[in-house]
DNA sequence: TGTACATCAGTGAACGCGCGTTCACTGATGTAC
DNA sequence: TGTACATCAGTGAACGCGCGTTCACTGATGTAC
């Protein structure tokens, strides 16, 4: 009699990310999702459904649907910036440690498409001068960090500027253009590329 | 007796851009809408209303939504091209005119934020060989012919591709920086930064 | 010139859809005495 | 140990919304004879 059997639960047929921390498994599948999704493509219902629980409960933990992209925003910025500063100290820091960020800033693009575009096009909530405190603002420190240790020490003010906006640039660029499809993804061609951001 | 004058027809208060060619009035408005709307805000209701037609009406000149966004995309790349085009000239060609179209690239995308996105995401309907008719294919049909008169005759194909990659994504990711909101407007800086793409 | 008919651009009502959000609720867990 | 109560995470029904698209239609314009 399979029916009386109740000392285990059969009924969660349905995937369950939720183990203990509601929170953290509605993160975790928002991040998930957007790996196939559009950030437009993803909506609160889904999040709920794919943790198993109903969309009103994803309210116990955010204000709103917005409060959530933040949260995913918020991770998403911390994985790339601790990608990139692990990459750096393995490859020795100086101008490898920089080129090897650069790459791995391209790579994380690759793999979180939505993620990504995310990221760079999210204003925080807060006051635009916490821009430190920031995904974009931290990964954004490095990158005046590399400049300033590449470039010579009287560098003026401009130069450094435009040294890093310039880097930015190209590194951003190729991200973006291998996600639209119009470059192809390439190792080869993405490290020879970035090479050309080192100051 | 106002109510009597029917020799003028008053009822139209609301605008209408639409005086003949309702597609082209589509276009027109379409284009226009999507410098203060994301793609994705854009909807064909919204179109119609601002062209003073009914949403049904749209359905004689596309056969749904996705061909009128196919439609900007391609006007919004042959305006594109054009200017780049214009600009090379105008500058007298060479590194000069190549470090103008990129400018130009990049003031096209700030001045149509949500355009320039459409075009650059959009894979044309027909096949994907036919890159070269679509909008990024005639840019980049400039971009490469300027890359092969700048660099020595006998580059070899993995240095003319390399260097047409660099280029792109260097004015590429300015442009998107900007209109992310990451990198300031700044004439002095597009010139600057845009002059690091010239072989 | 008049009449009959075809063509065709545009109309307005209606559809089903999934969405974000609100609401009153339930049932489990912890706490005070 | 037992009882009364507060807390709190999650539920399911319901809301209004604007959307893309369909449908049968109207009324103006052109064409054949």
């Amino acid at each position: 009699m399979i029916e009386n059997d109740n000392s285990v639960n059969i009924k969660s047929a349905k995937p369950r990310y939720h183990h203990g921390d509601l929170r953290a498994s509605l993160v975790a599948a928002g991040l998930d999702l957007l790996k196939s999704r559009t950030v437009d493509d993803l909506s609160l219902r889904e999040v709920a459904r794919t943790v198993g629980v109903s969309a009103t409960a994803v309210y116990r933990h955010f204000p709103d649907k917005q409060a959530l992209l933040y949260a995913l925003c918020e991770e998403g910025g911390e994985q790339l910036g601790r990608s990139q500063i692990e990459a750096a100290r393995q490859s020795g820091g100086g101008k490898k440690g920089f080129g090897a960020a650069g790459c791995v800033y391209v790579r994380f693009a690759h793999a979180n498409p939505a993620l990504f575009r995310l990221i760079m096009s999210t204003k925080p909530p807060g006051s635009l001068l916490d821009g430190e405190l920031t995904a974009v603002g931290s990964a954004m420190r490095l990158l005046r960090e590399g400049v300033a240790a590449l470039l010579p020490p009287d560098a003026d003010h401009v130069v450094r500027r435009s040294t890093a906006v310039h880097a930015w640039s190209l590194v951003h660029g190729l991200a973006m253009l291998i996600l639209d499809g119009q470059v192809e993804y390439d190792e080869g061609m993405i490290e020879q590329v970035v090479a050309g951001s080192v100051p």
